[in-house]
DNA sequence: TTGACAAATGACCACTTGGTCATTAGTATA
DNA sequence: TATACTAATGACCAAGTGGTCATTTGTCAA
């Protein structure tokens, strides 16, 4: 295991139990079995630290549930049921990951874990959008945005139980339970709360442009992490015409659309779809 | 206005925006306009600031919920709308502390506001229960636990709305809309997942019990705050009765009884419940 | 004007924090 | 063995923390 990864196992540990800000270097280079300076030659910062253990995290999730929506096994009922599965099993498996998230995403020390934070729930927002669309289609038209939301209500409050009891529980009936309560709300909710309009209002709000600046950067980071693949190479093509936009239009979303196919980077490209107003 | 008053709200405004760690009493003390040693006159410690800060807003909600359970002018199907809106408002209201509560809950770094946090819970879960029990009766016997976990997540979900979006909302329709969706769950939802025997495992988990020391404690800092009334001499018998234990069950259940009708000491009456087993 | 008392101040303390860097240990090549 | 290199160390730093307390200020009655 690199050192890299046995810091961040390790401080993920304590981080899930103290919470981040509680949680010191000393702390975490005792746990590690290691030295201060050691730990600054892996990471420049303890912020850069825990962007590493989010990352790590929304990619897993993305992931997981990435693969679920692109299976055509997925038959019509079953595809709720998978959906709450995997999203609880994934929570289940990484639950380090999650306390952690779910702790840091309310304190919004930092303005960039703000903005991952909101990323990450508006992919999570369209891919529930995308199977409403593919389970009910034209039935839940003005009701899919509350739909969304009462999907998340339960996520949220069910998460919780798992998460912090430590209590054996059926996932299977859990997710049968939901999968129940959520086509009853589909199929016969009636005044909805949530209009397009509104909730374009909401996706809009905080949604300060990036800078090119910023999103090199990010792309830059995310080049040394990959090895060579067509990934790689679109990812450097992309960081390239973020600066002197020379690439046409087509070849741009072509590009994007390589790297959208790999689950482990699926959200710079949705950084890059939103920065070229795609 | 009291300095103990001025401090409290000062610093709630920073802590919403900050939260509680990342404020620091320089700030707060700039922000009174007072110095260092003034605040140190009024709280022992930042942590009873918070601790203060979070009674005072559970103590209102509290007040408000109840203050609409107990009207007996609310007939059957307004009382879930108005149950919404009373929630709603309450932290539309006192936005700034709703703010708090939710950040530093997730963050467990204070035990005492761990416990606090999680009676506060259990004290929400005991009136939607009432509340069920009223409206559906025998019909909800086996789903209700998990009615009250929906009702929580659109509670969660909803209020982050107009929690951290400045946008003009139509509360009203809010609340319609979410009760034709309780209403729909209650009445056809058949899968339960949270047996009354899981929900009691929940309860159960980390009750630690209080000892004597602790709740005396909170009992005579509740006794400074009121002025003399039945309230008041019913707490001063209690706090006597919990160390020394001479006074008969039926008393003490009346003598709960008595503080329990006052909406501001309700969760004490909770704490004492709980301390004598009833 | 004096004296007594409470209210308020801010310099000060011990301590912890994230972060640095001169120094050392370890290792591979010549 | 000598050289060259990186990996790792931990003493050290400035900045900031929560909290204290000798001192000053303000406000009364006498």
């Amino acid at each position: 295991m690199s050192k890299k990864q046995l810091i961040m196992e390790s401080a993920l540990e304590l981080f899930a139990k103290q919470g981040f800000e509680a949680t010191s270097v000393q702390q975490i280079t005792v746990h590690s079995g290691i030295s201060k300076g050691a730990f600054y030659l892996s990471f420049k910062s303890k912020d850069e630290l825990i962007m590493a253990l989010i990352d790590q995290f929304m990619d897993q999730f993305v992931s997981d549930i990435d693969r679920l929506v692109k299976d055509p096994n997925n038959t019509g009922g079953e595809l709720l049921r998978k959906f709450y599965y995997t999203t609880f099993h994934s929570f289940q498996k990484h639950s380090d990951f999650a306390k952690v998230f779910i702790k840091e995403q309310a304190h919004s020390f930092n303005e960039e874990l703000i903005s991952k934070g909101r990323q990450f729930d508006q992919l999570i927002d369209d891919i529930i959008l995308s199977m409403l669309d593919q389970l009910y289609g034209e039935a839940v038209q003005h009701t899919k945005y509350d739909l969304i939301y009462c999907i998340k209500g339960f996520m949220h409050v069910y998460s919780h139980i798992f998460l912090f009891f430590n209590v054996p529980l059926d996932l299977n009936l859990l997710c049968r339970s939901l999968t129940e309560k959520t086509d009853l709300l589909a199929k016969h909710s009636a005044i909805p709360f949530i209009t397009e309009e509104l909730y374009d209002t909401f996706r809009k709000a905080g949604h300060e442009e990036m800078t090119d600046r910023q999103i090199t950067e990010i792309i830059a980071q995310k080049i040394e992490e990959l090895e060579d693949s067509i990934e790689k190479e679109s990812l450097i093509l992309l960081k390239k015409d973020v600066q002197e936009r020379s690439l046409s239009p087509a070849i741009v979303q072509g590009l994007i659309a390589n790297i959208r196919n790999s689950p482990q980077s699926r959200w710079i490209a949705y950084l890059l779809l939103n920065f070229y107003d795609l």
